[in-house]
DNA sequence: CATTTTTTGTTTACAAGAAAATGTTTTCCA
DNA sequence: TGGAAAACATTTTCTTGTAAACAAAAAATG
């Protein structure tokens, strides 16, 4: 009844101070809200955010060399090798080791890998819907572009 | 064979298509290049950056259930216990059982504590200069406004 | 060529963090 | 009052990802 005069749940208000500002922090925090969304709205797709984006990299390179995946995505190679293995099983990407360099592998989507990506392209690139994110279509435009300069994906204008 | 036929270790030159505008994926990439920042500058002080993260907020706020710092910075209780017994190990933090409620746990923050985190403050909220991170001050400040705004943080005006 | 070094991927051992189960203490409510 | 339910923290168990050691192949070198 009186749940008013008791404060209850999440009326914690705790200073960060300076430590608010922090770009780490603010990285982290906001990465956590962004798996939250995501597995409320896709997780029952069966997959991690990371594991659609390999697919959706081996998609798009072809006859990649996994390493090189696995750079590009900031993965280690030994979790790599966990990821293709399990996408192999399920039937999604094969490898291909080429006669000119068999250190190496090469990837490549299967049928039933490309027509999974394609099914859920859509669905994996727009769950974030502005009304949970609480920013402006420019705000967020905004963000994004800063998020990439800082990652060296874009040359600043 | 010529060496300019084919590329060698860094040009991997992969696309990313519509993903590269992946906030997911741009927060957890630029993450990882803060920790990697954050590493190389500050590791020899020997402790992680939510170990510092959370010595500066009972620094800040005395007394609060670690409960509720956990809940702050959004980590779970199981490893909130850890990192609570690991700083009151290295002598940083005490742990206060108040009689009112014997089932929570105060924090509070050593003579030792104060001064570490009083030392260190400095380097640890500016170990992310400039020329490391490709942001002009203004991008950098409009940035952490964004994040703050994403994490439901920004100041009320 | 023969052998040393480098590249590439895998396997194994481990650490960080989360989920689930547990043990207390407190609150709720008939 | 006397349980039942909730709140807190801890312990245990499991998942996920990393580091280190390893194996195989290719390139470099003398």
């Amino acid at each position: 009844m009186n749940k008013q005069i008791f404060p209850r749940d999440t009326e914690v208000d705790i200073d960060f101070g300076e430590m608010g500002h922090s770009l780490g922090l603010l990285l982290r925090l906001a990465q956590i809200r962004v798996f939250e969304i995501f597995f409320e709205k896709l997780a029952h797709h069966g997959l991690k955010p990371g594991e659609f984006t390999m697919l959706w990299l081996i998609g798009l390179n072809p006859d990649t060399r996994q390493g090189d995946i696995a750079k590009r995505i900031r993965i280690k190679p030994a979790h790599m090798t966990k990821l293709v293995s399990r996408a192999v099983d399920a039937g999604l990407v094969t490898r291909l080791i080429p006669d000119d360099d068999r250190r190496s592998v090469r990837l490549r989507l299967t049928a039933d890998g490309e027509r999974f990506v394609a099914d859920k392209k859509r669905e994996f690139t727009t769950y974030l819907a502005q009304e949970n994110i609480g920013l402006s279509d420019g705000d967020f435009a905004e963000l994004i572009r800063l998020l990439r300069v800082f990652n060296g994906m874009e040359d600043p204008k």
